[in-house]
DNA sequence: AAACTTCTGTACCTATGGGTACAATAAGGA
DNA sequence: TCCTTATTGTACCCATAGGTACAGAAGTTT
């Protein structure tokens, strides 16, 4: 389980991010450890030494993906700091479907579809990924509001679980109907309203 | 492949509402055709005598879903000829999530998670039953507009599939935090957002 | 009731899933 | 260098997935 060596860690690492493109691709129900094996050009013996278990393999793709938002080092920029900023997250994700010809959807998304009551570890993972996410655009909704650009009533917290609710559910449709339209126009209507909460300047 | 009697009928009909259960609750690649035969008591000579293969019955269950929603006969009301329609509409997608107690999430999404590029006619299937449900959207928005409660120069067709999307983001989101909670904010927003397309009046 | 069809039950089959066991190497550290 | 620990490869294991084959029961048709 201890790693000493860098070749250790790198087939370890390399072993992780093959699984989470193949959960990103075809769920994790859906992927074998020895299809991760394969892909990786690595063994049994590999898997079973770095991982207690495929759950355990699961928890820690999705531990990386996490560090990988925190840090910053995700294919995707999540730091908001203007309204841009926030239409570039929305489009971000469009993007990054568009990079699988609209035949993928969210890689957390993706993994949270298929959580059952068993899976109470993998759901609290998720749960911390989704929180570190809102997190960050609750960050800029009361910086917005701190400078009084935002209405006083607003509630930053509900403004942020809608982004990332009509996100989720504007890539899931957009994988279903393997169309970017969706996607795009379920991003414009919400953006829309968001900016319905930007203060009317007082005269 | 044929059915005369009517215990033939049933039981098929038993199997179909068995798996549909079961694809909510778990996702449809996690259950097995016999997971199926056991939970609804017939035999293993049933499943394949009535369905070609797994992907046969996915295909049934949907259609079902989908003859449900069509003649009006499914758990949930899809008929939309007013706003406080579209609000109940929004509202019973959360009644049967907590039914569950927040550990599912939509029939319809959950399978459409699941897809990948070989299942492409099970994929035509719920790209069926959405087109479906938009439509009953699309003639309600539709219907507005023509009496002019609506502002002219609304698109009706993003509108529904704002709705669409963000049930099915709030979803996703409620059943990975098992929560009623962001489900409920989405909705709210959501309504609040399309509330605004409404026609002020003239005066 | 014969002859057909439809339905149901059981036995079997092969491939894969998720793992364990264990030996052989490689790589450091003292 | 010798000892220890990390890494890798191979072989095996049992349960399940998804399905076929086929025989027998039940229902129809004539």
């Amino acid at each position: 389980m201890k790693m000493k060596s860098v070749r250790g860690t790198e087939t370890k690492l390399k072993m992780i991010q093959v699984a989470a493109d193949l959960f990103h691709k075809q769920g994790v129900v859906a992927t074998s450890p020895e299809e991760i094996i394969d892909a990786s050009g690595t063994g049994k013996g590999q898997f079973y030494h770095y991982f207690k278990s495929k759950e355990g393999l699961i928890h820690e793709v999705l531990q990386t993906h996490l560090e990988a938002i925190t840090t910053g080092t995700a294919r995707m920029d999540y730091n908001v700091e203007s309204w841009e900023h926030l239409e570039r997250w929305f489009l971000a994700h469009l993007e990054l479907q568009k990079a699988f010809q609209m035949r993928r959807g969210c890689p957390f998304g993706t993994v949270g579809n298929e959580i059952t009551e068993k899976d109470e570890l993998i759901r609290q993972d998720l749960n911390l990924i989704f929180e570190v996410v809102k997190n960050k655009l609750v960050t800029f909704f009361v910086q917005e509001k701190a400078h009084r650009r935002l209405q006083k009533d607003v509630n930053v917290d509900q403004m942020a679980d809608f982004c990332i609710a009509t996100i989720q559910g504007a890539m899931l449709m957009g994988k279903i109907k393997q169309s970017s339209r969706p996607v795009e126009t379920t991003i414009r209507e919400a953006l829309s309203h968001l900016k319905r909460y930007v203060a009317i300047p007082k005269r």
